[in-house]
DNA sequence: AGCACGCCGACT
DNA sequence: GTCGGCGTGCTC
């Protein structure tokens, strides 16, 4: 790097960029002090004072010779690692993203970085002994601080502002410095903590065998202290070290007999640091022969891999991708090579996870939002040191600081839930995977049964490989679909409730035979919205213009927007009219309807609500599996990851509330979503069914789902997308403006869009209210972007973009207004 | 993101 | 008069 011997690099006078965890744009300067010189290095974390008091974890992006000209660069604090802990293909890949994705890199290294991993900064106030000091000086604050600090010793900035019942507490800390009567010291833990377990040892004196027998012969009188030695040497001979906890639990004996033995030096109490992650002792077994369908779809994939950096694999549902993704990734294993394998967050509690751990044991980890940050930071420093060769994960493992990638896996690719709406970065896993890839010179394979229409285009058109799978395993038929009209069933009266009699006895015929169902609705709570029958009011969210849902389960309305709660009404409180009618229909009421048509059945319900608890979701999939559950009513979450044997019908309740959706993906989504269901109807040995509920069976999406056709869905779907200029076709960003006053954001946004078109054109459309066009007392508009991006130039604009969104941001005229700007919000 | 500075209302 | 409310602008 320097081509000076280390004696001159430590007189070199050293600048560093380095990146703050915060929605700044840029990167800041900090002198480096001579003796961090050899230290400092590109990727290390270092703490640094950033404005009067604040400090900071920060990351060294560069490191520079330069002074700064404009101002005086501050000096660098310490620096943190031993070795880099973010590695220049990550700082290459947060940049894209933060251009890409227009946010700032502070933004990119806030979701990156476990939070273990910066550091809290806890200003403590010490008290400075001077007796001499005349106390009458002080003013009665100043006063009570430093009668606490005698009793104290030491306080930290929040106890002193309990203490003063204050907020502004630096001024009186700063008086008290000036006095010389206190000094503050700036103490920085370090949050990540090894787990840590206590563990008894032998002194080594006993493993001699003349001692060992004196030592029990001296313990004759002290039974339970024999049991535990016993104890001890049993548990001892599988050669690995004894936990304490397990010590008391194999010989009954109490904490204090150990004590005892521990003072006696006969046992040594030690710790040892253990990993967070056990493996499940799991027998579970998959079948890992491939099929003649899947061995020839293995070598086009490899073939393909070898020629393009991504392959779509484009396999139904059950055709047995995850035994391909296996091959593939021992290929990459063999190479010595990581493996990221990125899933949906909802199919990471499912039973292929287990499957997969047993096959690759300690090769395998598994990562998603539900680990705590221990968890986390423990987890990046595996992948970084290269001891974790293959990362099963949900969207942000694209983060971690992968040592030697040499393949990534998006699975069921198509996944909204690859999109990160909130916060900063607004990314999309599938598109940083692909991005990852370059950087790090890894092949990509995006799989799906029902690709997204981008990714599909980019198949056909040559920009990525392609290899289908159109089998399915072990001879498996695809399920039978039948479509039935809710409005003849209605004229007919054959409905009770929302259920049609084809369902009912669809359900009936099911479980005679044993088997299970599971009933699909798109929307949890039990009845979405209340209208007065007198007036048509509807019960609203007081912080978002969002109708209330009424969940049974709290008895209270809940607003899915922000999480605003409020009791149920009885009485319309526009009119006091007492004829309120409950509209549309969410899980909780077709559980319980169904529990009153077929008393006999057992139901249970997974979504959202029923699944909060860590293991919440596993505990029903367990009782499903085990046949304690006939029918299952779910959302979302029941289409993926779940693999049983005995599930042979599939109900959809309402198909329509799935496809009329105001969105320009609505059809494609419809069709995945319905798919997706559909797929997991029946199983080797018998064809399963899927009964769709519609008022619109001639719908081509029903009609498409019916026939399982792909390729009609995408070739009808691309016709409107580039008529109605969407994509893939054009590329969409989103500018969202906010103002808590309805008025001026009307205005704002108003002017802002004309002065877009002013550089962009008809490109941009708007400004227009969203769905919801209020959230958290925030109105919202809507500036749209649609870009041709084979003629434009996409980074041109994000250039522009950005420029006029600091413009806007600086501008007085527009205070109180802020835009969040999203790149391919979908 | 914090935190200081600055400018207005209700209190000793 | 002052305390303290929040709105605005920097931070290497």
């Amino acid at each position: 790097m320097f081509d000076f011997d280390s004696e001159e690099l430590n007189q070199q006078t050293l600048f560093v960029e380095v990146i703050l965890p915060l929605a700044i744009p840029g990167t800041y300067t900090y002198r480096v002090p001579k003796h961090l010189n050899a230290l400092t290095e590109v990727g290390k974390r270092v703490v640094v004072q950033f404005g009067k008091s604040k400090i900071y974890t920060a990351i060294v992006s560069a490191i520079g010779q330069k002074a700064p000209v404009k101002y005086e660069a501050k000096y660098l604090i310490d620096v943190l690692d031993e070795k880099a802990i973010v590695t220049q293909q990550q700082l290459k890949l947060w940049q894209w993203i933060a251009e890409y994705y227009l946010c700032t890199l502070g933004e990119v290294m806030a979701a990156a970085l476990p939070s273990a991993l910066k550091l809290a900064s806890e200003t403590r106030i010490v008290l400075n002994a001077n007796p001499d000091f005349d106390k009458s000086l002080l003013n009665d604050k100043e006063f009570l601080v430093l009668d606490a600090l005698e009793l104290k010793h030491e306080l930290s900035v929040t106890d002193v502002t309990k203490i003063l019942a204050q907020k502004s507490v630096f001024p009186i800390l700063r008086s008290l410095f000036s006095k010389n009567l206190i000094y503050i010291l700036e103490e920085i833990d370090e949050k990540f903590q090894p787990k840590k377990v206590a563990v008894i040892q032998l002194n080594p004196l006993y493993q001699d065998k003349e001692n060992l027998k004196h030592l029990f012969a001296e313990l004759e009188k002290a039974p339970k202290q024999v049991d535990a030695l016993l104890g001890y040497i049993k548990l001892a001979k599988s050669g690995k070290s004894v936990k304490k906890t397990d010590l008391l639990e194999a010989t009954g004996v109490s904490a204090g007999v150990i004590k005892a033995l521990v003072d006696k030096e006969v046992f040594i109490a030690a710790h040892e640091v253990i990993s967070r992650f056990t493996h499940p002792d799991l027998t579970a077994v998959m079948d890992f022969t491939l099929s003649d369908a899947q061995q020839q779809a293995l070598s086009a994939l490899q073939k393909s891999i070898n020629e393009k950096s991504v392959t779509l694999l484009h396999g139904i549902t059950s055709s047995g991708k995850t035994q391909i993704y296996i091959r593939l990734i021992e290929d990459y294993l063999a190479l010595g090579k990581q493996v990221l394998y990125l899933l949906p967050e909802i199919a990471l509690t499912g039973q292929m996870i287990d499957r997969l751990k047993v096959y690759f044991k300690d090769q395998i980890i598994v990562y998603h939002s539900k680990f705590n940050d221990n968890e986390r930071a423990e987890i990046w420093q595996k992948v970084l040191n290269n001891e974790v060769k293959i990362v099963l994960g949900a969207r942000s493992s694209v983060f971690l600081p992968f040592a030697d990638l040499g393949f990534v896996i998006v699975d069921e690719e198509h996944e909204a839930s690859f999109k990160q709406f909130e916060p900063a970065p607004r990314y999309h896993a599938r598109d940083v995977a692909i991005m990852l890839g370059t950087i790090a010179h890894a092949k990509v394979l995006l799989g799906s049964a029902t690709p997204s229409l981008e990714t599909y285009f980019n198949a056909l058109n040559n920009k990525f490989g392609l290899v289908k799978l159109a089998e399915r395993y072990g001879g498996v038929k695809l399920p039978y679909i039948e479509v039935v009209s809710i409005a003849e069933e209605r004229n007919r009266k054959l409905i009770k409730e929302h259920f049609t009699s084809v369902l009912l006895e669809g359900i009936n015929t099911a479980i005679a035979n044993q088997e299970q169902v599971i009933l699909f609705q798109n929307r949890r709570g039990y009845v979405p919205i209340l209208i007065c029958q007198t007036c048509g009011n509807t019960p609203k969210c007081i912080n978002c213009d969002v109708s209330l849902t009424y969940h049974k389960a709290s008895g209270k309305l809940h607003c899915h927007y922000c999480g605003y709660k409020e009791d149920n009404i009885t009485e319309c409180p526009a009119c006091a009219s007492k004829h309120i009618a409950y509209k549309g229909l969410g899980t909780e009421k077709i559980e319980d309807d169904l529990k009153v048509i077929l008393p006999d059945v057992r139901v249970a319900r997974m979504d959202y609500d029923t699944t909060r608890n860590k293991n919440a979701h596993q505990v029903i999939l367990n009782d499903f599996e085990d046949r304690k559950i006939d029918v299952l009513v779910g959302t979302q979450m029941v289409a993926k990851g779940l693999d049983f044997e005995n599930i042979t019908l599939i109900g959809i309740i309402n198909a329509d509330s799935i496809i009329q959706f105001p969105d320009f993906r609505a059809y494609e989504r419809s069709f995945q979503l319905l798919s997706q269901v559909a797929g997991r109807a029946g199983r080797r040995s018998k064809q399963g069914k899927v009964i769709i509920q519609t008022y619109d069976a001639k719908h081509r999406v029903i009609q498409q789902v019916v026939n399982h056709d792909y390729e009609s869905m995408y070739h009808e779907e691309m016709i409107e997308r580039r008529q109605f200029k969407y994509p893939p076709f054009y590329k969409i960003i989103q500018l969202n403006i906010k103002h808590k006053d309805l008025g001026m954001l009307l205005k704002i946004s108003d002017a802002f869009a004309k002065l877009l078109k002013h550089y962009l054109g008809d490109m941009v459309i708007g400004p227009h209210s969203p769905l919801v066009g209020r959230v958290r007392n925030y109105y919202i508009q809507t500036i749209t972007i649609k870009i041709d991006w084979a003629s434009q130039s996409l980074s041109k604009i994000k250039v522009l973009l950005k420029e006029q969104i600091s413009v806007f941001e600086a501008d007085k005229a527009n205070k109180g207004a802020f835009i969040i700007a999203d790149v391919d919000p979908y």
